[in-house]
DNA sequence: CTCAAAAACTGCTATTTCGCAGGTTTTATA
DNA sequence: TATAAAACCTGCGAAATAGCAGTTTTTGAG
């Protein structure tokens, strides 16, 4: 089993919180489980024992929908919590799935364990806290965006989130989706964004071939958008308080 | 100045960890305010140095879009909290705007109070977590029926909850909401509420004179929206752990 | 109660978005 | 590298949504 002690992610929050050595301790019951690319590793609606951190790899995080449309409500990679609601509550269920979009490792702490650890750990707590809210600020500010956003802008959208979170390495997004996973994240069809790929070839802005997607012209993209976007109120990270 | 010693409101998250005693020493520096209908309290992208609980009145929510769109993210009432993001971080901004919706008092907590309060209170800082955890799994939802749903069952939806939230009496909604208002929650145009409204008047679903609005057919109105809505994995209570 | 402003309503047209059908290209795997 | 399956692409017509303009009704302040 690995351990937390010897963990490097500083993008997870146990392990930014584990200058305390006591909270070790707490780790031991972890389990660090590997998935396949394109598994499924919590199915929205089943009964909630725990949540998962991703150690490494690439998952996508998804609620059902009416038909075969699902949507996409977050992505996550080293570090991010996944699962989050699942991880309390004596008889809840997950609200949403995750798969993995490429082969992962990802730790997993039971509800009971974490509650215990994070009611021993009021600094770890308030962080949890601070995630959540942070979440939840960019959550409302999609629903802004997918209520008041054409189809155009919210792929737009779409692909500078992708690169944002996933980065790009030779002018090609470092993660494998295809056009119906762009549509599930835009609240679109597939053709649609088939459609807005097409344009955006063409503009220049955009080199789609096949699943290889890069930003040709990242400026463009943004500009096109901006009206949507305040700088005022943008406080995504996690400042340290 | 109003003590939350004295405080009845048990659906305040303040309040229902105030078990311990000590809690009562930290509050002293809270802030009672009252405002008129229509009142801005909080506004987007201003320097937020505190958040606010409403203890007696109705809330609206508000994120700004392009030209005059709003979009409505939550309705607020008597114990819930409002500028969620704005208690914490030391340089960070509100991310919403609020404003009342009738005459109300809303009690005021610097971030600075705050934070003490709950890293001295490990129950209670567990407790604000799960809030945020709760409201983030709502927003999600939300992205989803914002991206699935149609304009009529959007509309359907907004009334639902318009409904579950304030309440009806006499058949009649309890708060004082416009067509654009329904129409800044549903992600639509004022035009088009109006004409999902006439249609629900004709099929004798909907009673809408003015701003008296109520329901006259509930079970016909979540019929129409049942499919988007699954029962499974909806836990949208705090459950007492 | 009056009356001006605000909100609600309706018909019409323009625009956006969608869905299908059928062909082409890419991808994964043996 | 051969090959079947999956994914991608395009045109076209249908449907949904939005926007405008003019009228009627409601609301709230005095």
């Amino acid at each position: 089993m690995s351990e937390c002690r010897s963990c490097k992610n500083m993008n997870c929050l146990i392990k930014q919180n584990s200058v305390n050595p006591e909270i070790f301790e707490l780790l031991e019951n972890k389990h660090t489980l590997k998935y396949k690319k394109g598994q499924q590793f919590i199915i929205e609606g089943t009964p909630a024992h725990g949540l998962f951190f991703a150690y490494q790899g690439k998952v996508k995080v998804v609620k059902m929908g009416v038909d075969d449309k699902e949507q996409i409500v977050r992505f996550a990679i080293d570090g991010d919590v996944v699962g989050h609601r699942g991880g309390f509550g004596s008889t809840s269920y997950y609200s949403i799935s995750a798969e993995t979009l490429e082969d992962s490792t990802l730790c997993y702490f039971s509800k009971k364990d974490l509650k215990h650890i994070l009611l021993k750990n009021p600094r770890l707590c308030f962080d949890f806290m601070l995630f959540y809210a942070d979440e939840l600020s960019e959550s409302e500010t999609r629903v802004r965006k997918l209520a008041q956003m054409s189809v155009r802008e919210r792929v737009i959208d779409a692909v500078l989130l992708v690169d944002s979170k996933f980065g790009s390495t030779d002018q090609l997004l470092n993660v494998n989706l295809n056009r119906k996973d762009y549509a599930d994240y835009s609240g679109t069809t597939e053709e649609q964004v088939i459609r807005v790929f097409s344009k955006l070839k063409k503009e220049g802005a955009l080199n789609a071939k096949g699943r290889k997607i890069g930003i040709l012209n990242r400026e463009l993209l943004e500009t096109e958008i901006s009206k949507h976007n305040f700088s005022l109120g943008k406080q995504s990270e996690l400042e340290s308080l």
